[in-house]
DNA sequence: AAGCATAACGTAAATGTTACGCTATAAAGA
DNA sequence: TCTTTATAGCGTAACATTTACGTTATGCTT
């Protein structure tokens, strides 16, 4: 039995105010052999085969510090694909025969989903690269099975986003409500009603006001606000609440 | 480079009434090659080699269905342990050649969690074999890894059984309100009032009473409840709430 | 029949959530 | 400079949920 390749795929989540991006890769296809100069595009997570003495994180890291030029990336698992079939279409199986020159018998994929913020460097890295930034609603197919994969990344960041503060790997260091609250009607795809959002915000002792406010807008500037890691993380050990869904208590 | 095989290690849980429960593998490894008789008594998690047709959710349940003799048991996947010198301790290494007979580079495991109602069947097919159930709080150390892996498994256990309605695969189909509170303290740590518990449970529409009561204990027998899954199903969808552990609203 | 253990019910106070009216401030244009 | 416009930001009452804790009910045991 020969045993199967293990690659990394990435789902580099980033939002620009006002909707969710995913940053894909972009390669041609050869659409006949007869006429190689006729391409087809097409798109996929960036990915790569782990090497011989990496984990899976570095491989992840490896991967989006290329495409990114950022280290420290917000980085967690997805989720695992392991179909013996997940690579199975003609076309998919030529890319991987042409791309790795070793010979591969099935790929098992670990997903991971990264939290970036598009700020100017990501940008520049970005746009020079391989790699473009989507619209998460506009992504119709990708290559391989990463259309199931990116769907996958939206339920866990989902879910995550209403039970941890990882919104803030999102958003710029110092960001207004009104961001953050696009960011929660962005990705879990609600309406919220401001004044209450607000109200809730403040009464969060870890989201800090600071004495700086937006500038460049043609409206009455917000204030800034930044999310303290360091209280969070010593205040959720003292809260800890317990909360079920249909059960719900507090110690 | 020789790609590394890739495993699965299941944490089964399993709920006894009053502690949490996992059920592991005894094995004996030889003190020194000078007297073989000699054991020393080892324990580890449920676990496999995939196979080539296979994908990682069928390995566990293949690795599962031969420990407990259930099919249909409740299966999803933890993590995956990817250090590439996750298995270095030389006795480590040794039972890995003396048991997989093919020579192995590099293990990355999947982990799975199950969870499994403790009854007649499963109890006779553990106590016959080579497993057995330890309370949590009892394990001290575990070969390989695998303590580690424990340790993640409980705390997704924690976080999900606060979220979705778990708790009903480690409890009897028909169970009593104390049951089903002994279960949340016992895995979550904490004390809760049971009238305040019984108050949340009975609003809960799909925790359903039923005509029976409890039998053979030495006080007031208890009412029996059911939990309704298709019922839980239907309301998600329409209550769906948005809660986060800072932010909370409703849809 | 009395004692005991736990089931089962109730209630008031505190806290959190929702819906919605209103004011404040900066920028832009008349 | 005055008005308009857009969004920031504050307040309040109704409603819902959670918490703390007193009380009654029921079946088994002795």
């Amino acid at each position: 039995m020969v045993n199967p390749s293990i690659s990394v795929d990435c789902v580099v989540f980033g939002f620009d105010g006002s909707e969710l991006k995913v940053l894909l890769i972009e390669f041609g296809r050869k659409m006949n052999n007869a006429d190689p100069s006729q391409l087809k595009l097409e798109r996929k997570l960036p990915g790569s085969l782990i090497q011989e003495k990496e984990d899976l994180s570095a491989a992840a890291q490896r991967t989006l510090v290329e495409l990114t030029g950022l280290t420290n990336i917000f980085l967690r698992q997805l989720y695992v694909f392991s179909d013996p079939n997940r690579i199975s279409r003609p076309e998919d199986l030529e890319w991987i025969k042409n791309t790795y020159e070793i010979p591969v018998s099935r790929i098992v994929t670990v997903a991971y989903f990264a939290l970036v913020k598009i700020d100017k460097s990501v940008l520049q890295h970005t746009v020079e690269g391989v790699s473009k930034w989507h619209g998460v609603q506009s992504i119709k197919q990708l290559a391989f099975d990463h259309k199931q994969i990116l769907m996958k990344g939206l339920e866990v960041l989902s879910q995550q986003l209403l039970n941890e503060p990882i919104a803030f790997e999102l958003l710029p260091k110092r960001f207004t409500i009104r961001q953050l609250q696009n960011l929660y009607e962005a990705i879990l795809g609600i309406e919220i009603d401001n004044r209450n959002f607000r109200k809730k915000v403040l009464n969060v002792p870890c989201i800090k006001l600071l004495d700086e406010k937006e500038k460049g807008v043609a409206h009455k500037p917000a204030r800034l606000y930044r999310f303290d890691k360091a209280m969070y993380e010593k205040d959720i050990k003292k809260k800890m609440k317990y909360n079920l869904n249909f059960i719900r208590f507090t110690d």
